[in-house]
DNA sequence: CCCTTTCTCTAGACATTGTCAAGTAGTACT
DNA sequence: AGTACTACTTGACAATGTCTAGAGAAAGGG
């Protein structure tokens, strides 16, 4: 978004970026080739090389796209006014299910410390951290608001806990064949966090906790 | 454990295998190279085929294991008789935490079903199934058994959810930077797990399950 | 119009990888 | 002695990540 040289029909950095991230769905991280997207991207196979250092690069940019994604899917969780106070974790496990199901390219590199290139690419942590601290504020708004920091803390973490376990099972978890078809699933889900956010909403009011105003 | 031809000194599959598994530990699944084991195991490059088909073959071998391991991990906890009623689930908890930290290497590639294998090793899938087995089990055991065999699947699934994403995170997610020391972590874990135990406890008693005697 | 720079990409080369095919030393049994 | 089997080793090949060296187009200044 930086600079804008020409986007009508080359942005060949979008191409790969694409490339790469369908490759991921339909593959797996473990078995993406630079040489293969480039292929698919329709260009020489160092083509990719001037838009990323090296295969890390591509992974690092996938996780950083994928981050600011889930930041903005955090931010628009109930922010019209319309709080759910029986269940006030609900909306916020439904967002993260959805988000691991749209991006699935995207969520597989995000939660990989070997490739998500996190720890040397400082603008991709950044946009880590900009998601938790989203993450912090939805459940501020949508839960409660603790007085202390730490007790805030630990309960986000644990929120983040239940949806992401949930997350990673149904997506790459052992679990395929326990279910059946794909609409069963989908049920099972549900019935999760339907039990997930019943259970927030008994330790919520057990906290005093109430959900912050705006 | 089936044939034990000779133990005394070679056991090459073994050795390939314990390579495999720092390797993974030390820098992710994604970067295990059939040679690179083999020269840590002092062997050919060609030896480790001898005992394994492929790549997929060692992974599938370490979830294989590491399946085996988590169950019996389950079966472990609280068998003597003494159960914790205020707080029926933490046990279950750090028991998992404690399997992932102290197994790593095998629980990269567990949970990762691009590598491990389970839908093209039909010995490893059975030992993931084991597992499972177990964890209900130890759910009926720990929490309460239900009723309806449903509600029994969805809470064992919810507190599944709830320790793998604790594990994941903590591992593999983006919060090392964020978490300062080793041992500020641990604690952060363990407030974590106290937290989620307490509101299993809750919801326990909402529903009036009771632990299994025996 | 020419010269230089920069941006975007291509081409070639090299070490390393996964894996197939073939060979070889040792043990076991007949 | 011969045969079969186990447990490897060696050699070869295509594919991969990445380095170096460009090539062509666009832009700007003289």
């Amino acid at each position: 978004m930086k600079t804008v040289p020409q986007e009508q029909h080359g942005d060949v950095r979008r191409l790969v970026l694409d490339a790469a991230i369908s490759l991921i769905e339909s593959d797996g991280a473990e078995s993406l080739s630079m040489r293969e997207v480039a292929r698919r991207a329709g260009v020489s196979h160092q083509a990719p090389y001037h838009y990323f250092k090296d295969r890390s690069g591509i992974f690092a940019a996938i996780s950083q796209e994928g981050f600011a994604a889930l930041a903005h899917a955090f931010r628009q969780v109930q922010t019209d006014g319309t709080l759910d106070t029986t269940s006030p974790a609900k909306a916020g496990f439904a967002a993260y299910l959805r988000f691991a199901r749209e991006h699935v390219g995207h969520f597989r590199v995000m939660f990989r410390a070997d490739i998500s290139g996190l720890s040397s690419h400082p603008e991709a942590h950044e946009c880590a951290e900009d998601a938790f601290t989203e993450l912090l504020n939805m459940v501020a708004r949508t839960v409660g608001h603790s007085a202390d920091t730490q007790d805030a803390l630990t309960f986000a973490l644990m929120l983040w806990s239940q949806a992401h376990g949930l997350a990673t099972l149904f997506l790459d978890g052992p679990l395929e064949s326990r279910m059946g078809s794909r609409l069963e699933t989908e049920k099972q889900v549900d019935a999760v966090i339907e039990l997930a956010a019943h259970m927030v909403s008994l330790e919520a009011r057990e906290q005093g906790l109430v959900p912050a105003q705006y």
